[in-house]
DNA sequence: CTGAAAGCGCTTACAG
DNA sequence: CTGAAAGCGCTTACAG
């Protein structure tokens, strides 16, 4: 004879998980009845909701999310998906604040968060499949560059998606949140402006990203506001990397050395770009008031301390969320714009 | 009378996906067969398997993972668990590369990775809950601090696990993957007495890290080797961050303003030592030769660039993923120790 | 090598 | 409000 409770001492794996008919013997009703419950207790009468839950508690069952799954045809789990080369993300602060502000957002709703990549070809082949094969109910979209193909994919596979950034480039429409890029740019050359700087460069992001578009069009509509002419030679391109925000901060210099003030597109460009001045022996704010834009940790570190704008990465995480969980739900998903907020501190 | 192309057009859901009813109908085999060659296509016959073979690319069949799971017991997912206040983790580079490592190897063979974050009492509740319930196969679990709950409920719960990094604090033996820290450390402070100093000094990382244990205990290791005195005034402790690297040194240079060398434990600390010793006016590698530890992107940004140990953390995820794999398919885990590297640059 | 059949743990009309 | 029952799409002994 075998001892019911030699399964206990087996090394590792406990015993088999109660199940909802255990659930339903304790609570002595039916399966269905403890169905009801687990679905929100509607059409149950108190009596047996409460047997059900103290079953619930006292066995400690947890649902068996495979079993439901299989017919609710429903997943209850929602992709991260990478769609660059990851490299360039997962250098990016401000990547790692949404991933961990939609792990948590969706932890609220207990629906566990799938971290998926597709930097090339193979993968986002290997990743459409996956996804069109219901193996999740929706998915959250960090893409930056125009025309992303993933996005054309998902779309065609019917399944619910929200973009992080305006997605450049689709044809049809696409749910995404974003930051007010173009008014977050506004505010920071205003800035620069209304301290007397006249001779305002910009380095700006690349043209196929939503900020790098978006920011410089900020930034010429100050220009105008204030009177300023626009000069060519006072605007460089970077790729949002430190070395890219140093060259294009070099470039400025040698075509425009009068300039006194400098909005660049991103804080690491930033941080760049304040090398690439004080080896030109520019002091910073002094000769040459700058501004960046993130607001990332970086922001803190550089001498000096960054002015820069602020992107509500929490408030964006949350909304994609809320975004996703409605289209889930079958809701025609709308797009979020935030407010971003200038943030002053030394450089400007 | 419907016509089934209606549902083509149905707005975004496409039609049901097939099943392996519709795979064995197309192939003129039993639903049996198919799931044979699912499975491997072992006990198939040639004829057979290359008939479903056939089909499965024809109809686009993706094997539907809660079915599977319902009768295997497995969820085919592994879950990626921070334990940690994550503002850290979320800060650290190392982190992300961990992150991003274990992703793709986990991809390779077809495992999603599920993100989940535990940071306080409530959180590791909900999640020991999920994880108990059998939700995935196994977890990969990124810890640094002694005594971490966690892992005690993991283990009480019989679910495979691997760390990164060694726990501290543990009773049983706990499988885990980690760089070799005390070599690392060895390397860095025999570079440094090599150079000729002798009032080698150290901000060591927290004393309930392994990092912060074994890179002190490596440095102490060297000081023996070539003689030198063990003075305490020449060791401070930092908790990784910039700000603490800073206030280490600072407390050093007070305390032995003779120092010749400092041996700091993170680059992000040996960034604010580097900071420090600016302000006191020493000049590095000069006057203080600095070396730091892990070759993070910030020790290409500091200046001098920093001389420092690089942790193979591509490898510290493959190996993390092929120990859990084994363990998930009943192999005993063992321990994994991975050489670090020297990476000599400017600034010692 | 192969098919028929049971069963994994749920949810959900359907009666009552 | 509640129970009995079908069915979600797979895997896996069990016969043959």
């Amino acid at each position: 004879m075998t001892e019911p409770e030699s399964r206990d001492r087996s090394a590792g794996k406990p015993r088999r998980p109660p199940t909802i008919h255990d659930v339903a013997a304790v609570a002595g009703v039916s399966r269905g009845t403890v169905s009801r419950v687990l679905q929100g207790g509607h059409n149950v009468s108190t009596a047996s909701r409460e047997a059900v839950q103290a079953a619930i508690d006292e066995l400690g069952y947890v649902v068996n999310r495979a079993a439901r799954s299989l017919v609710t045809q429903r997943s209850g789990s929602v992709a991260f998906l990478l769609t660059e080369p990851q490299e360039r993300f997962f250098e990016d602060p401000n990547f790692t604040t949404l991933l961990r502000g939609c792990t948590q957002a969706l932890a609220a709703h207990d629906i566990p968060l799938l971290l998926m990549t597709a930097g090339d070809e193979a993968e986002r082949r290997r990743v459409t499949r996956y996804l069109a094969a219901g193996h999740v109910d929706g998915v959250l979209l960090v893409s930056s560059h125009r025309g992303n193909p993933m996005i054309e994919h998902l779309r065609e596979a019917g399944i619910p998606m929200v973009c992080c950034g305006k997605p450049l480039g689709q044809r049809g429409r696409v749910s995404y949140v974003a930051a007010d890029d173009r008014e977050g740019a506004k505010d920071m050359v205003r800035h620069l402006a209304e301290s007397g700087r006249t001779r305002i460069a910009t380095v700006a992001g690349p043209q196929d990203t939503p900020g790098g578009v978006e920011r410089l069009l900020g930034y010429r509509e100050v220009l105008d506001e204030y009177g300023l002419a626009h000069d060519e030679r006072l605007v460089a391109y970077g790729d949002y990397t430190r070395a890219g925000g140093e060259a294009g901060a070099a470039e400025l210099l040698a075509a425009a050395p009068d300039l006194d003030a400098l909005f660049v597109a991103s804080d690491l460009m930033a941080d760049g770009a304040l090398t690439a001045l004080d080896r030109a022996g520019r002091s910073v704010p002094e000769d040459v008031a700058v501004g960046g834009f993130d607001d990332s940790p970086t922001a803190l570190t550089t001498r000096p301390p960054l002015t820069t704008v602020r992107q509500p990465w929490d408030r964006i995480s949350s909304e994609m969320v809320r975004l996703l969980l409605a289209q889930i739900a079958g809701d025609t998903a709308p797009t979020v714009i935030l407010p971003t907020e200038l943030v002053v501190r030394d450089s400007a």
